[in-house]
DNA sequence: CTCTTGACTGAGG
DNA sequence: GCCTCAGCCAAGA
């Protein structure tokens, strides 16, 4: 574990922060936007740490807009019903209107 | 050290 | 649109 990975790890939580209520990105944007060359799978393992922060993990989904990570939440539909909760609609593990509720961290800028 | 396992993604058929 | 393949790379066995 270098410390350019930590950093990332804070990175990733960072910017997971940001995401505004009812918006979701994906993995690929996120590391895209800290110009990540760990690449996308990073990013999910950066989450992997993420339960015992403040971050809105659920927010964050892949390319799809697939809830790939659901199995790491408590419960089996707790990241769908999170969502939900934001007004979100999800069916079949997988968010409608992905092209419109996909929130790219570099509009952060 | 090697091998496997992924909360991924883009390209090609 | 689907499926498959190949890069990607940190962590654990």
């Amino acid at each position: 574990m270098t410390p350019e990975t930590l950093n990332f790890f804070d990175k990733v939580y960072e910017v997971a922060r940001q995401i505004p209520y009812g918006r979701v990105t994906s993995y690929g944007a996120i590391a895209n936007f800290l110009g990540a060359k760990h690449g996308a799978r990073m990013v999910g393992y950066a989450m992997n740490g993420s339960h015992n922060k403040d971050v809105p993990a659920h927010r964050v989904v892949n390319r799809k807009g697939l809830l790939t990570g659901k199995h790491h939440f408590q419960g089996t539909n707790l990241m769908q019903q999170l969502l939900e909760n934001e007004g979100l609609e999800v069916v079949e593990n997988q968010i409608q209107n992905f092209d419109k509720v996909f929130w790219d961290p570099i509009q952060l800028l």
